[in-house]
DNA sequence: CGACGCCAAGTTACCTTGGCGTCGGTGCCGTAAT
C-alpha cells in the first residue's frame, strides 16, 4: 500500500494530484516524463520510490542550492542516507562519499559532476534503482547552449545498464518535452502532463510610450500593490540601477536586487531574507527563483520582453502558490523589443570568425580545460559546448592541422549554433503574440502554447476587462505601520511640519 | 540596439560635450604557471 509508505516515511496521509501514477509508473520500471505545476511535490514523486527500491539513486540538479536544500530537508525528515557531490564538498568529503557509495539511497549531483570519471567508476559496479533529471527543462534550455553536459547525461545513463529513468519539470512546451525525452533517450517513456494554468494568477501587460515612463508607472503600481512581490529585468545593470531608484521613491519599500554577477554568500542571503519575509521586493535577472520556497508571493513584475514563453510561465509561477490572488504584469517600452532581439541573436559568430578562433586554438590548446580556458578569454561562453560537439563529430583535435579540415569544422560549429539562434527567434515570437494581441483572452493564448484547450475563467486578465486597481491593498493600508513610520522619522527629522 | 565609461577636445579652470569602444542572462567547474 503506497499511502502506508508515504505515511511511514513522510507522514503525509494522502497523495497530491498526479503522484501516486508517477510513483507507481517508475516502481513498475518505466521511464517517465512529468510535467507538475510548481507546489505539487515534484521531489517526492522520486524520493518515495527511492526509497522503496533497492540501489542508489541518482538526482541530476541543475543548481547547488537545490541540491543543498533537499538534502537538508530529508535529513530533517530524519532521512539520513542522503549526500551530494559537487565542487562544495571537500576532497575529504568526496573521498568519504565515494567509498561508501553503496550505503546510500539517494545522490544529489550536478551533470557536469556526473561526467567525472572518478564517479562514473564509482556507480558502475553498484546497483542504480533509477536515474532522475530534476528541472527537465534545463536539458533542452541549457544542454544544447552552454551546459552541454546535460546532453552526455543519455551515455552516463547507457553506462549504468539504463536504470528507470524520470524527467520532471514545472513547464515545458510541446517541442521541449520531445527535446528532452530524445536527448535523455528515454525508452518508451510514459508522460504525465498536468495543466500549467493557474487560475488565482491574473495576467496583465501594459506598454508606456517611453522608457522613462516605466520607472513611474512601477512606482504607481508598487505603492498600492499587495507584498512580497518580484520584479525580473534583463541586465544586471538593470537591477543595481532600479534598486538605487526605487530606495530613492518609495523608501518605505524593503528592496533588494539579486543577480548572478554576486558573491554566492549574498545571494543565499538576499533569498533567505526574502523567504523569511524581511523584504518586500527583490529586483533581479532571470537567476533568481529556481527552487525558490515561497507561497506568497503576490506579484511578478518583468521590465523587459520575457525570452520565451515557458520561461516566463515559470517565473510568474512563483506567484501566489497558497493559491491567493496574485498578479503578473509585463510593463514594457516600445524599445525593449529590439532589446529582446538583440538579446537572442547575441554570439552570432561568421564562419571566418571560427576559423581564425580554429587557428588560434591549435596554437596552443592540447587539453579540454586550457581550450574552455582559452575560448572564455575569446568571450566564447560555450567551451563545454564545443567540446561536446567535437566529440559528437567524431573530430580529434590533434587531426585539426589541415586548413580545408579546419574550414569544414568552422562550417559546421558557425551552422550548429546559427540553428541555436533560430530557435532562441523562434521561442521569442509566441512572448511577442502574448504582449501584442489585440482582444482575445491572454490566459488563452498562454494555454495554447502548450497545447491546451483554454478552460474559461472569467475575468482573469486584461483582455478580459480586469484592472491593476482590483489589487490594490485596502484603502487604510495607506496608514499601515510602515507608514506610520515614515511619517514619525520625517517629524523627527523635521522633514514634515508639525 | 542602447547604456555607460573613457578620453580628448572645448572653452574656460574644473566642468561640459561628443566621439568611440565595450558590453549585455542563465552555472557548473576550478586545488593553477615563474
Amino acid at each position: 500500500m503506497l499511502e502506508h509508505d508515504l505515511y511511514r516515511l513522510f507522514g503525509f496521509r494522502s497523495f497530491k494530484a498526479g503522484q501516486k501514477e508517477i510513483i507507481q509508473t517508475l516502481l513498475d520500471q518505466n521511464d517517465v516524463f512529468a510535467m507538475l505545476p510548481t507546489g505539487r511535490g515534484k521531489s517526492l514523486c522520486y524520493q518515495l520510490p527511492a526509497l522503496l527500491t533497492e540501489g542508489l539513486t541518482i538526482v541530476i540538479s541543475p543548481l547547488l542550492s537545490l541540491m543543498e536544500d533537499q538534502v537538508q530537508q530529508l535529513k530533517r525528515q530524519g532521512i539520513k542516507q542522503v549526500a551530494s557531490l559537487n565542487s562544495f564538498s571537500t576532497w575529504d568529503e568526496r573521498r568519504e562519499l565515494l567509498d561508501q557509495l553503496h550505503m546510500y539511497k539517494i545522490l544529489y549531483t550536478s551533470p557536469e559532476m556526473l561526467q567525472s570519471k572518478e564517479l562514473l567508476n564509482r556507480l558502475i559496479p553498484i546497483r542504480i534503482a533509477y536515474l532522475v533529471v530534476d528541472e527537465a527543462h534545463c536539458v533542452s534550455y541549457w544542454g544544447h547552449d552552454f551546459r552541454a553536459d546535460y546532453l552526455r547525461i543519455k551515455n552516463v545513463k547507457e553506462l549504468l545498464s539504463n536504470p528507470p529513468c524520470l524527467a520532471i519539470t514545472a513547464t515545458a512546451s510541446a517541442f521541449v518535452r520531445e527535446d528532452v525525452m530524445t536527448q535523455l533517450a528515454l525508452t518508451k517513456p510514459v508522460s504525465f502532463i498536468e495543466s500549467v494554468n493557474r487560475s488565482n494568477i491574473s495576467l496583465f501587460v501594459e506598454e508606456v510610450s517611453i522608457a522613462k515612463q516605466k520607472v513611474e508607472r512601477l512606482c504607481e503600481v508598487l505603492e498600492k500593490a499587495k507584498v512580497p512581490g518580484l520584479i525580473y529585468v534583463q541586465t544586471r545593470a538593470h537591477a543595481e540601477s532600479l534598486f538605487l531608484q526605487l530606495r530613492e521613491r518609495i523608501p518605505m519599500l524593503k528592496s533588494s536586487y539579486y543577480h548572478g554577477g554576486m558573491p554566492s554568500e549574498e545571494r543565499m542571503l538576499i533569498q533567505q531574507q526574502f523567504i523569511e519575509g524581511q523584504l518586500d521586493v527583490v529586483i533581479a535577472t532571470s537567476a533568481f527563483g529556481m527552487g525558490l520556497n515561497k507561497s506568497d508571493i503576490r506579484f511578478v513584475v518583468h521590465l523587459h520582453y520575457p525570452l520565451d514563453m515557458a520561461s516566463y510561465v515559470q517565473e510568474i509561477g512563483r506567484a501566489g502558490r497558497d493559491n491567493e490572488q496574485s498578479i503578473a504584469l509585463v510593463l514594457i517600452s516600445p524599445e525593449d523589443y529590439a532589446y529582446a532581439q538583440f538579446f537572442v541573436q547575441r554570439n552570432e559568430r561568421s564562419e571566418e570568425e571560427w576559423i581564425a578562433v580554429m587557428n588560434e586554438l591549435s596554437k596552443q590548446a592540447v587539453d579540454e580545460q586550457t581550450i574552455v580556458k582559452r575560448l572564455e578569454e575569446l568571450q566564447i561562453e560555450q567551451g563545454r559546448t564545443f567540446l561536446y560537439l567535437m566529440e559528437l563529430w567524431g573530430i580529434k583535435w590533434n587531426t585539426l592541422r589541415e586548413e580545408a579540415k579546419i574550414k569544414n569544422l568552422a562550417t559546421k560549429l558557425y551552422r550548429y549554433f546559427k540553428d541555436r539562434q533560430e530557435e532562441r527567434l523562434e521561442r521569442l515570437k509566441p512572448v511577442v503574440t502574448y504582449i501584442n494581441q489585440a482582444e482575445s483572452c491572454r490566459r488563452a493564448t498562454m494555454l495554447r502554447f502548450f497545447d491546451e484547450e483554454p478552460v474559461l475563467q472569467g475575468q482573469c486578465c486584461d483582455r478580459c476587462g480586469l484592472t491593476l486597481n482590483a489589487f490594490q491593498r485596502d484603502e487604510d493600508a495607506k496608514h499601515d505601520k510602515r507608514f506610520e513610520w515614515q511619517e514619525e522619522l520625517n517629524i523627527l527629522f523635521g522633514l514634515t511640519e508639525k
